[in-house]
DNA sequence: TATTGACCTTAACTTAACTTGAGGTTTTAA
DNA sequence: TTAAAACCTCAAGTTAAGTTAAGGTCAATA
């Protein structure tokens, strides 16, 4: 048995399955592969095969865009993940961890921004001098800052 | 003075300068009007003259989006006010609640996700059977739901 | 009054994240 | 073995939310 042989082996899923599985259709597991997110391997009639770590990264690319992080950005985290083996437990962590931290933040500025929408959207001052929701300073330059990470979504 | 005339005195503010001060360029708001989120008159050279509140309007429109509502939801919301007369403080006051709620949700949904992040995605926990995360009812039915809310965005 | 800057419209371009379709091959199952 | 189902590639279409460009008009100012 030749390694080829041996990763085909392993690597025994159809992209119909793998889009059955993970709830995404095949268009965007081509889709996906093109833009280095996932990987595949080819049997004798050009098919896809996939080993079955794909559906986990598949679970994680979507969890990651339901927290808005752009499927660019994804592909970065991802490349963290060891090429060679598969990932451990560890690795998946790591993951984790960066997009909680991103998370956080993006809770964070929902919560502030709850609050303007209580105290200031609602307050009904038509001064454009007085209300804040017209000072650039203060409500647009926090907008425009976290805004970054909430238009990527 | 006629009616026309009337209210084109009322409406007075150039294109450049809501513009300006409302920190959205010229092109955005000529969308948002193709769009039906805001309206003008226009003056005899055929130019757009616009009403102050239009200044509050685009201010909601940027707050909303940044809760990441989409222009065709905050055009259905900003059409609960009033048509004939400017909006007051009741009116601004309904719009906020609908959105506060909306908000509040997102809020839920990203923090459900955050503990999925923490316990679920960092677990480790390869077997595709056990993995919650590959559980279509269980996790993909939630970011189903709740994606609605967030694709948007 | 002349010119510069602000405006006008319409059409086409942009990015992200996919989907759809066309035309052809491979696998699977009766 | 043969027909249906699944797969392949590549190109073009889709939606949201705008932006950019072209070609021409209007308004403010030196």
């Amino acid at each position: 048995m030749t390694v080829q042989q041996k990763k085909l082996t392993e690597a025994n899923l159809t992209v119909g399955f793998v889009a059955k599985r993970s709830g995404v259709k095949v268009s965007a597991l081509h889709f996906y592969e093109t833009k280095g997110l996932i990987r595949s391997l080819r049997n004798n009639g050009n098919q896809r095969r996939y080993k079955p770590d794909v559906l986990r990264r598949v679970a994680v690319i979507k969890a990651a865009q339901a927290m808005g992080i752009t499927l660019e950005e994804i592909k970065q985290t991802l490349a963290t993940l060891p090429d060679e083996r598969t990932p451990t437990k560890k690795d998946w962590s790591a993951l984790s961890k960066q997009w909680q931290t991103q998370l956080d933040e993006r809770i964070a500025f929902m919560q502030r921004l709850r609050e303007r929408v209580d105290g200031c959207i609602g307050c009904g001052c038509l001064s454009m001098d007085k209300c804040p929701i017209y000072n650039k300073d203060d409500y647009l330059g926090e907008e425009q800052s976290g805004a970054v990470l909430l238009e990527n979504g």
